[in-house]
RNA sequence: GGAGAGGUGUCCGAGUGGUUGAAGGAGCCGGUCUCGAAAACCGGUGGGCUCUUACGGGUCUCGAGGGUUCGAAUCCCUCCCUCUCCGCCA
C-alpha cells in the first residue's frame, strides 16, 4: 500500500517516481488525490456533526439523571442522527473507492533502480565460470530421462502438464536440496526455520500484494483459500497486525513450501522440461527490519542466496532489475541467474527484493523504535534461497559427464549419499 | 460436522444501555530515595484518522461487519477465531 500522506505532501515527486514504472500511474494517482480531498472534506463535516451529537447526548444523560425532561433534545437528536447516518454512508462510499484504487498502485521504485524494461537490467557481478565441454551438453529433460530421475509424463498423467514427478535419486535430490538449504540458512545465516501452511487466505494474499490484481496467477479452492505461490505470503503474514519490539529486529525466517502457480498465459514459452511448472519447491528467506537498515539487509539476503549457489558450485550472475521488471510490491529487486549449459542460457533461480513499508502497510506490521515511542511500519524483504527446479536444471546440465552420469557437488554429497548420479541408480 | 464456553488496552483482568478509552494489577517511561542498583513511593503511559505553524482539539476504536437506540464494550443478526466435550479422520 502506498503512503497516502507522502503522496499528498509531495505529489510531484511521488508521481515522477511511479511514472518510472508506468506513466499511466500518474492519472490514477491524481484520482486518488481527488478522492482523498473528498474524503477529508466529508470527514470534517461528519465529525463536526458527531461532536455536537455527543455533546447533546451527554446533556440528555444529565437531565435524565436529574429527573428533568429532555424530549426537546431527543427530537432534535433524532434528525441529527439521521443526518449523520447519511454523511457516514457517503464517507464510506468514498473510502471504499479510495481503498480500491490504493490497493492497485504498485510500490514506487527506489532511486537506485534503473529505468526501463528488461534491456535496462544491470549486471552487478558474476561468479564462477561456465564450464567448457568436450561434447555437446544435453538439456536436463534428456538427462533426467536417461538417468530415470524425472518423469514428466507421469506427472502429466496424475495431475497435468507442469507437474513434474521426481523418481529415485531425483526425489532424493529434491529432498536433499531442501535440507541442505534450510541447514545452511539456519545454522550459518541465523534464520529461524518455519514450516508454514501451503494454503493462504484472502487477507494474507492482500497483505503481501498478490491480491487484488494477481488473483489469476493463483489456484483458488472452493472455500476461498489460495494455494500459496511462495512461502513469502504465509511467512510475512505471520506478523500481520503485530507490533514487533525493536529488540526482535532484524527478524529472519527460512521456510520451505511447495509453490503453486497457474502460469496462465505463459504457455508456449519454456514449455519443455521443468523450467516453468505449476508446482515446485522453494526455500524462502523472509526478513523484517527497521526502515534504516533495509538497504543493507537486502544485500545480506542476496549474499545468503548467493552462498547457496556458491556451495553448489554453480556459476551465476546478479542482475539489478529495471523499473519495468519489478514485481508489484517490490521497490528494488536483484535476480540471481544460474548458468544452464544444456539450454545454453541463464535461468532465474532466486529473486531478492526489498518491499520497503509497502507490504507492512497492507499487512499492518509495525515495530516500536523504542519503549514508549509511537509504532512505525517495518520494512519487509525476501529472497528465494533457492527455487528448486532451475537449480536442479543447472546441476544436471552443468555437471553432466560424457558418459551420461552427473557429478554431485561436495556440499550435497552428505544429503544424497552418492557422488554421482548414474542411470537407474536408487 | 454436532453441543457448549469465550474473544476487552503490551499482558492479566473488571465491567450487561448514559461523565467507560474503559476499574484494578502487572509491565513500560519519568521522578524521589541511593555511591550505584533493588525495594518503596509519586507521576505518566493504547492505536487509527483528522484539524492546527504550534499548544492543543475533534472523531473512531472493547474479534470483524451490519442492526436497534438520542446514546452500545454492554441488546439483536451474520461471520471469523480460541477452548472443552462428542463424532469423523491422516
Amino acid at each position: 500500500m502506498i503512503d497516502l500522506k507522502k503522496l499528498r505532501d509531495a505529489p510531484d515527486e511521488f508521481k515522477a517516481s511511479a511514472a518510472r514504472r508506468d506513466p499511466d500511474l500518474v492519472s490514477r494517482l491524481d484520482t486518488i488525490l481527488e478522492l482523498d480531498r473528498q474524503r477529508r472534506a466529508v470527514l470534517r463535516e461528519v465529525e463536526a456533526l458527531k461532536a455536537s451529537r455527543n455533546k447533546a447526548s451527554f446533556e440528555v444523560a444529565q437531565r435524565k439523571k436529574a429527573g428533568d425532561d429532555a424530549s426537546d433534545l431527543l427530537a432534535e437528536l433524532k434528525t441529527a442522527s439521521a443526518k449523520i447516518k447519511d454523511h457516514d454512508q457517503r464517507l464510506h462510499d468514498i473510502e471504499q473507492e479510495l481503498t480500491h484504487q490504493q490497493l492497485r498502485i504498485p510500490n514506487p521504485p527506489l532511486a537506485s533502480v534503473p529505468t526501463g524494461d528488461a534491456s535496462a537490467n544491470q549486471e552487478i557481478r558474476t561468479w564462477g565460470e561456465p564450464r567448457t565441454f568436450s561434447f555437446e551438453p544435453k538439456p536436463h529433460w534428456d538427462i533426467g530421462q536417461s538417468l530415470g530421475i524425472l518423469d514428466l509424463a507421469g506427472g502429466a498423467k496424475v495431475a497435468g502438464k507442469g507437474f513434474p514427478v521426481y523418481v529415485g535419486l531425483g526425489s532424493k535430490l529434491v529432498r536433499g536440496l531442501i535440507n541442505f538449504m534450510l541447514d545452511l540458512h539456519t545454522t550459518e545465516h541465523g534464520y529461524v526455520e518455519v514450516w508454514p501452511p501451503a494454503l493462504i487466505n484472502e487477507a494474507s494474499a492482500r497483505g503481501t500484494g498478490q491480491l487484488p490484481d494477481l488473483a489469476n496467477d493463483m489456484y483458488v479452492t472452493e472455500d476461498g483459500l489460495f494455494l500459496t505461490p511462495t512461502a513469502e505470503v504465509p511467512v510475512t503474514n505471520l506478523h500481520r497486525d503485530d507490533t514487533l519490539a525493536i529488540g526482535q529486529l532484524p527478524l529472519g525466517y527460512a521456510a520451505y513450501t511447495p509453490c503453486f502457480r497457474r502460469e496462465a498465459g505463459a504457455h508456449g514459452k519454456e514449455t519443455r522440461g521443468i523450467t516453468r511448472v505449476h508446482q515446485f519447491d522453494k526455500v524462502e528467506l523472509v526478513c523484517f527490519c527497521t526502515p534504516e537498515s533495509s538497504g543493507e539487509e537486502l544485500e545480506r539476503l542476496l549474499g545468503h542466496a548467493e552462498m547457496v549457489l556458491q556451495r553448489l558450485e554453480l556459476p551465476y550472475r546478479v542482475l539489478a532489475l529495471a523499473t519495468g521488471e519489478l514485481g508489484f510490491a517490490s521497490a528494488k529487486t536483484y535476480d540471481l541467474e544460474a548458468w544452464a549449459a544444456g539450454m545454453n542460457t541463464w535461468l532465474e533461480v532466486s529473486s531478492a527484493s526489498v518491499f520497503t513499508d509497502f507490504q507492512a502497510r497492507r499487512a499492518n506490521i509495525r515495530y516500536r523504535p523504542k519503549a514508549g515511542a509511537k509504532p512505525d511500519f517495518v520494512h519487509t524483504l525476501n529472497a528465494s534461497g533457492l527455487a528448486l527446479p532451475r537449480t536442479i536444471i543447472a546441476l544436471l546440465e552443468n555437471n553432466q559427464m560424457e558418459d551420461g552420469t552427473v557429478r554431485i557437488p561436495e556440499a550435497l554429497v552428505p544429503y544424497l549419499g552418492v557422488e554421482r548420479l548414474t542411470p537407474n541408480a536408487r
